[in-house]
DNA sequence: ACCTCATATTGACAGTGGCAAGATGAAGAC
DNA sequence: GTCTTCATCTTGCCACTGTCAATATGAGGT
């Protein structure tokens, strides 16, 4: 007989054995989050979203803290990868590179404010579970080993200033502060940011 | 008889008039804040802490959002307090002033992270409110006329990298991730941001 | 056929913010 | 003095939240 194996990852039929919940909440919530934002987050409006019980990620993650842990793990890979998406856009200067990275960071804070207030600005998740305090250390690795490429020396000073730089810049970005630059032109935009980027990188 | 005179502005007895329940309630709300932190504030938690029905907050201040809106306002007030106290400490150099602003505006953030998080990483103070609007364009006019003074002409994008610099640093510390500089000794630490500070600086 | 047990639901509990209705008492009018 | 007014504060209620224990379901192995 054909197959009636999952093919689609998300049922359409409601059944009592979801199968993919587990996948299904995250995607819940992360919609939720951008949609309602971090401070109105709540467990039993993913659940609605999710079509299921309001119990159910608690099932499955324990606690809020423990779907948001999940969330904000999975945000730190989005992160990264938003950073690496505009290096590879740009040259393979080492300077270019940082500012590339600097961009990056900037974009996510700015395309997903609620993502980046759950990594940086939340303490609801747990930052000492494996999965999340591994991308938090990745992300810090990423920019240490582009500063280091300028540098010679991985100078933890020389990267906590091109990193607070950047985090400065999409911080303020997120929260909506930066009026002066917030009108500008998406291309005028990135070159002033670009600008700012290269004050902080040494040498 | 001796008059029984309120001679102190809180009254021990508690009376149905509390007389100085508006004031009773900030402090409250700013200690609750400081030590619960802005994710598990909570308007009934202030009130038991201000020995008062749960609903009196929100007859003083309409909701939550009323409350954290007048709590943001003061903590405006005591951020540009931190940064013109370590400004008295350095020289007239406009360079000099600009560094001991930034160490400031670090301070305030370490010193007090909830507040400086309900500032500047929270949804809920209405931010168009008159006295929080003017509170937040005060700080930035502050920070303008720092770098004014410094470059002569205020140039946005020149305001746009001393501030994102020392609100990245700032904010890093207060989230508890700059574990490279947490480690130092005071000295050592504010040397360090003086030098990343400096970095920002046009010129 | 039966059993096992991870998966998901149901129902309850205390806590929360907000609202309406009522209680209190200070301040002014007569 | 008495009476009225009205901001202040309380009480009681509602819907909602996170968490827990108890229950129901059904897929997979014996």
């Amino acid at each position: 007989m054909e197959t009636e194996a999952p093919l689609c990852a998300v049922p359409e039929k409601p059944r009592y054995h979801h199968g993919a919940l587990h996948d299904a909440l995250l995607a819940a919530a992360e919609a939720e989050l951008a949609e309602t934002g971090l401070e109105a987050f709540s467990l039993r409006r993913v659940a609605r979203r999710a079509g299921v019980s309001h119990a159910a990620p608690a099932h499955h993650f324990g606690d809020v803290g423990g779907l948001l842990t999940a969330l904000a793990a999975e945000g730190f890979r989005q992160f990264i990868a938003a950073m690496t998406a505009q290096q590879a856009r740009a040259s393979r200067d080492p300077q270019a590179q940082i500012v590339a990275a600097g961009l990056g960071y900037i974009a996510f804070a700015t395309e997903r404010p609620a993502l980046f207030r759950l990594i940086f600005s939340s303490d609801r998740p747990d930052f000492g579970a494996p999965d999340l305090a591994a991308g938090s250390a990745q992300a810090y690795d990423h920019l240490s080993r582009l500063v280091g490429a300028r540098t010679g020396g991985e100078d933890p000073v020389d990267i906590a200033a091109v990193w607070a730089m950047a985090h400065g810049l999409a911080d303020l970005m997120a929260a909506g502060r930066m009026d002066a630059i917030q009108h500008l032109a998406p291309a005028d935009r990135d070159r002033a940011f670009a600008g700012i980027l290269a004050r902080s990188i040494p040498g």
